[in-house]
DNA sequence: CTTCAACAAGGAGAATTTTCATGGGCTGGG
DNA sequence: CCCAGCCCATGAAAATTCTCCTTGTTGAAG
């Protein structure tokens, strides 16, 4: 689950962030108006926290911006207890959730949480694919009845692979989607293949073959036969 | 066990505070309808003691609020004798029980045992997982048949995982659950460790093992096998 | 058909992160 | 005043994640 935090403030950006990280998301920060302009456009993220007052612009412009490109992603606006009126434009520019400052981590987590269950898989319960069923709500994975455990990268790995049934995903794409920015176009991504076997791995123990095709030269995907 | 008490008379609020935690619940306080209001949206509070006559709004409001947002918490108002009909209100709304200022006590702590007892696990007497086997009236929990003592707030964590079976719990999901809003960004949430040390081993003396399961940088889990 | 270059798979181990255990200080109730 | 219980700090242990290197495979060009 990818999270962006838009905060000029540098103490509470780096409070949240920690705690973000802390309740296991992938978590980044930008700390002005252009920072986050260009990973908004840059990346998808499943959730952006969104202070609407930053230094040089407006979080309002933000929203419009990232709506305007169709994007599917939750946003949640962290304001200013008197700044009523950008609230209410942001719900109706298609703002999620809104929380006044100051606030709670507690309150943070569980509104993020709502947000982003209401995404995922559109809140479904559980994701059946050929002999896989993964439960999102209590994080398990079974293959034919049997719980496996997976690691966190591999349990990222499937349901990100889950999420995008048949469609081939590149390794920039996986690599991008496991570490957010914290990779680079110069960086390897031979660490992929790592995750990548071990999650094959482990399915196969359990008798599960050939759920994740290598398209050569571009990438992987899901095969449904 | 969570509380708030709504109460804006500053000498009965820490009266009634004092006298909460004295009977070991985590009791919080807020002074009038914003605070109030702020809490509730922001916890999960197990019973909720509400004054009627708040300096900035009604109580009921609050009660409505509540409800309509489909909480299970209990709410036991406290009122003044007079005012007969927003005892009524009060009760159509969905409040459990109703007090009348002044009151003892003794009075107050039996009503609200009442109410969580009600509440708790749908008014189990008992609640029962594997080898488990928890009284929660008499704060009781035998490993075996065996009794075994826990601290207050190994008692809290477990039953905290018992009402979330199978379910994930995050450190700081927890630290709040134990802790209330004394929890902040920059705190170490290591201190958790140390109570699900203590509760592990002592659930494991007695032969049980294995049932709060470690997801490695996620959270923990009571596990089913 | 052969060869080459790029890509993928696999194993081993280093590096990092997270969790656990121990001990001491602090606090609040008795 | 004492003591159980709670919180926190430190260092050890464990698990995961990543890197490196070797080997095998694929696709295309000659």
């Amino acid at each position: 689950m990818k999270i962006l935090l838009v905060e000029d403030e540098a103490a509470l950006r780096t409070a949240l962030l920690a705690s973000l990280k802390q309740a296991g998301y992938l978590a980044e920060a930008a700390a002005d108006y252009a920072q986050a302009h260009e990973k908004i456009m840059l990346y998808q993220y499943d959730c952006i926290l969104l202070d609407l007052t930053l230094p040089d612009g407006s979080g309002l412009d933000l929203l419009r911006a990232l709506k305007a490109g169709g994007s599917p992603t939750g946003v949640l606006i962290i304001t200013a207890r008197d700044a009523l009126d950008d609230k209410i434009a942001g719900l109706d520019l298609g703002a999620d959730d809104y929380l006044i400052k100051p606030f709670h981590l507690s309150e943070l987590n569980a509104r993020v949480r709502a947000i982003i269950r209401r995404r995922q898989f559109n809140g479904q319960q559980q994701i059946v694919f050929r002999d896989l069923l993964v439960l999102p709500e209590l994080a398990e994975v079974h293959v034919r009845g049997e719980l496996i455990t997976l690691t966190r990268k591999e349990y990222d790995l499937l349901l990100y692979l889950l999420a995008n049934p048949g469609r081939v995903l590149t390794k920039e794409a996986i690599a991008e989607h496991l570490c957010g920015d914290a990779v680079d176009a110069a960086d390897s991504f031979d660490f992929i293949y790592t995750h990548l076997k071990n999650l094959r791995k482990k399915l196969q123990e359990k008798g599960a073959d050939n759920y994740i095709r290598t398209m050569y030269g571009v990438g992987y995907k899901l095969s449904h036969e």
